[in-house]
DNA sequence: GTGAAAGCGCTAACAG
DNA sequence: CTGTTAGCGCTTTCAC
């Protein structure tokens, strides 16, 4: 027993017509009380639009395609949190897809969505920086997220790996550290290089000179991050501090110290960064900073949105810069612990203005 | 310049009818000659069905709903997956939307996706066990997904924990433990349950008897685990082995016995449960059960797409089994820890006959 | 202010 | 075998 616009408006006595146009707000004059009797009609006979009959007309589907290389990667999950709960905020649903890292798949991936209407699509973690001709010739916008290669390109956003390896670097120097070494993530990715600036450039602001040698390339992975610790052990003197560029690696570092029979933070200090979950668990608990998915998925589907309007946004690339976490590996006061957010760097938050949806998972992951 | 059936009829000089049979590939009797002529000029002409017209007509829309209540729990990533990886077998799409744990958000999505004609609804690691007055009315079929609290009910797929803690203690009993304590979860949750059922079972089964003094309760969380650690201390005699009921916990044991100057393996063993990412991480690596979200998830739209097709599925509670990850917290022999699957218990296969994606991601998670 | 009617792109009777 | 035609539920001119 479906109860369709003809259902109502027979019930009200009124045309289809004037149904549609009071159910739809549509800004066309209607009789106050007319339009009070449709609408209490419609909610007594528990009336919801058909989505499929109204897209056809509207051409307007409140859907957008989300299209996630991992949907497993730790960042992902936070990411389309982010994109959801901003698009719940203006009446949207997103369609998400896995495209495995794989270009084939990718591609059909957006056929999918593009034949069901999607009114634009948002790529998160990609690999690949140009979409497919599909998607071109459709016209329809699109938006990168966590692009994880390449230079900067338009729409898409990412996190400002630049400023929260400052972040980093300025904790372990406000805590007096002198010689602080880097264990960097592999010189082929983006972020990696942009951590390795920030480190460079937070020491050179404090005209610390940079010693190659307490610079060591790990590979992201638990066994790198291990092999990093055991060359940084061969120094000498030893650095006081370093700042690992991801949380996994950190671990490994404080496993292969232990191992050595050094302390953390007694005798090193270390900060991660990403804040995945696990850096909370472990002993001493991990100071990081934050990889902000959420925050960038919000704006990610804020700016989408935006073109969806027509508001013709022109942005470059927009950074999302994340928080530093104060724990316990880097042995810092228990008042600093408390302190939350240190901004440096080039936060956007403009595009959400007005809209910042209810959750505070702002630094999710 | 949209091209629509009627673009390529024309181009074909056939009715749309014709145009629509071939390409539907209905098994109405169509020449020969005729269909090669239409295939290759939809081709040439880039035809894709509009989905809204064409669900508008058939009611099928390809696009079933999935309501998360949290997609932040490491849980629902790889059940989503896994429902996803088997709907792309099938050529359907999944919808997804965060409930956030609220029966209004969660209400109102169901709605939506209604209203946006999915033809069914898998709702994952629900908290709810009945669904909405109007999801009833819509007639659509639904499934729960790793339902947390609660009875057996139909429609549902479920993590085998009994089966998959009788794998954790029969390893413990294999390698000669014969005094094993257990840290389990909060009672209040169905699964914390059925482990201490599986742990009693098991213990039975070889004649030991149950000492309540080794069972005790933690809240699935680290601190609740150290606690819980804090109090077996106590013990004399200690016990040489203990199930965690949840890897958090478990790495929070192992904390407090490095504490207390234990080693593990060496003075006790642990098996924890879920094998989460970071069981992998720590050292000494966990050995630990795993809670097969990734095949949940496919059995789970297996199941709906069963429904969907109308065969009959009379099924109860579909339960999946995990498996044992024997790695080095129980100082299990290298050879053991190659072993990879320990079947023991229910589960349940049929259903994914002919039809097994081509990813293994069988235990992820 | 309101209603009648056209038509979005497609499928499925029904004729031929 | 193929074409004609009637809608699916809705929005939107265009009349009144």
């Amino acid at each position: 027993m479906l109860v369709n616009l003809t259902t109502v408006a027979k019930a009200a006595g009124v045309s289809v017509a004037t149904a549609s146009r009071v159910l739809t707000q549509s800004d066309h004059p209607i009789r106050e009380e007319t339009r009070q009797r449709v609408v209490e009609i419609a909610q007594a006979l528990g009336y919801k639009p058909n989505w499929l009959a109204r897209s056809m007309r509207t051409e307007r589907t409140h859907t957008i395609g989300v299209i996630a290389d991992d949907l497993l990667s730790p960042f992902t999950p936070p990411i389309i949190r982010g994109i959801q709960d901003y698009l719940k905020t203006v009446d949207y649903l997103g369609l998400i897809v896995n495209a495995d890292l794989d270009p084939t798949t990718e591609a059909d991936a957006i056929g999918a969505l593009l034949s069901r209407a999607v009114e634009g699509i948002i790529f998160v973690e990609s690999f690949h920086r140009a979409p497919t001709a599909e998607l071109e010739r459709s016209q329809k916008p699109y938006v990168f997220v966590h692009r994880l290669f390449g230079e900067p390109i338009k729409n898409s956003v990412v996190p400002d790996d630049f400023a929260g390896a400052v972040l980093a670097v300025e904790h372990l120097l406000t805590l007096g550290h002198r010689s602080i070494a880097h264990i960097a993530g592999p010189q082929g990715w983006h972020s990696a290089r942009r951590r390795v600036e920030g480190y460079r450039a937070a020491l050179q602001r404090h005209n610390i000179p940079i010693n190659p040698v307490l610079m060591v390339e790990g590979n992201w992975e638990f066994e790198g991050g291990l092999a990093a610790m055991q060359t940084l052990l061969q120094r000498h003197p030893l650095p006081t501090a370093i700042f690992v560029a991801n949380d996994v690696m950190a671990l490994a570092a404080m496993d292969a110290l232990r191992a050595a029979g050094l302390r953390v933070p007694e005798n090193m200090a270390i900060v991660g960064y990403d804040n995945l979950s696990f850096s909370r668990l472990f002993r001493p608990k991990l100071t990081t900073v934050s990889l902000p998915a959420y925050r960038i998925g919000q704006q990610a589907a804020a700016l989408l949105y935006a073109k969806l309007q027509g508001d013709c946004v022109a942005l470059d690339e927009v950074r999302i810069c994340g928080r530093l976490y104060v724990r316990e590996s880097c042995g810092a006061p228990a008042t600093m612990r408390t302190q939350e957010e240190l901004n440096i760097g080039t936060t956007v938050r403009h595009l959400l203005i007005g809209r910042q949806p209810a959750n505070d998972f702002s630094d999710l992951t």
